[in-house]
DNA sequence: GATAATTTGTGACCTATATCACATCAATGC
DNA sequence: GCATTGATGTGATATAGGTCACAAATTATC
């Protein structure tokens, strides 16, 4: 399981055995199984997690009760509420996990030592976090411009493996559309 | 005029006089006029953009013709399409002047360079990056869970100082909106 | 300061998508 | 293996917001 951890960074900086020992040291394992929570509204996010089983969902509830999809997170993503742990507030989002998963996660603590101690790390996480921005601002251009059928299209084609994995009603949620729509739009 | 970029910078990391010209010496100064581009689809993106006076946007064209807008920038603010410019592909967006502008302006070759010389520069960029992530994500879920009016009272309620700056057509753009929806609730 | 261009408001009408309500079917937990 | 819970499909209906069209008001530009 380290392996997938280990070529996720090799993808941008090369480690050496030495190296990735110590970035290994920065974080911890968990387990998780289907249905639970591993951030929750209203609760601290005091981690990020690099997903090496499993698939997760972040969430939002607005305030009629209706639940939206942010994200999410399989084997090679890395997952968290961005806000709640960056500014280490409390979180308005949910993450809880659709299948049995297991994660590297690290505190911001320890993310600030390993860079500190590494410093091709911070470089690392500097990539990361400008391929999530593009991702997010090519979201954000989709929901305005395209419509649901465009953007389920879409979906199938950027992540033509979480088809199978998710239902349907999910990926609604995802998609900022009602599961009736979808459902309407399938076939 | 460089005071505001310093500024931007020291609320982040601090910077003697010396290690503030090194950062200068890496970007250029460039003088824009209303209307002009800075940015245009299907052409390289050569720079990221800091505002130092005037008022930017960037925007969509989808294929039907019709324009939306990604992101304001005015004094203090960054700008690019980030895509072109951190994979040095050519642009999906444009970018023009809403206003006279003058920027700061740095090549992706000379901000790595700046953060091998100076390496907290790489500490601040991370920063601002990871802003801008929480910021797009909020964004997102503004689109998904708020309905028209919601999402113009946020916008007013976010960014006070460009409600006098902008023609409401504009900020319907923005929001995702055509400027009669927005006409019929601005009152 | 006159002319052109842009912005804004508003009516009439249209449409994509939401909502509600059932029925069926599949998966999951004990 | 049965009972519960969740997923999916589909009809009927409602509605937020889009589109088109025009006029008035405001702002740029030479």
């Amino acid at each position: 399981m380290e392996e997938i951890l280990r070529q996720q960074i090799e993808k941008i900086v090369p480690l050496t055995d030495d190296e990735f020992r110590l970035v290994l040291s920065h974080f911890s394992v968990g387990n998780y199984k289907k249905h639970q929570y591993i951030v929750q509204q209203e609760n601290p996010v005091p981690y990020v997690h690099f997903v090496v089983k499993g698939l997760l969902k972040s969430f939002y509830i607005d305030k009629s009760g209706k639940s939206h999809i942010l994200q999410f997170a399989m084997e090679d993503w890395w997952i968290t509420d961005n806000q709640g742990f960056y500014k280490e507030e409390n979180a308005t989002l949910n993450i809880d996990c659709l299948e049995d998963a297991q994660t590297y996660y690290i505190t911001l603590e320890n993310r600030d030592q390993l860079c500190v101690a590494l410093l091709k790390m911070e470089f690392f996480f500097l990539q990361k976090m400008t391929a999530g921005n593009i991702a997010l601002q090519n979201r954000i251009l989709s929901l305005m411009s395209k419509n649901s059928e465009e953007r389920y299209i879409q979906f199938i084609q950027l992540y033509p493996d979480l088809i199978h994995r998710i239902p349907k009603t999910l990926i609604a949620s995802y998609l900022g559309i009602s599961r009736e729509t979808l459902s309407r739009l399938s076939h």
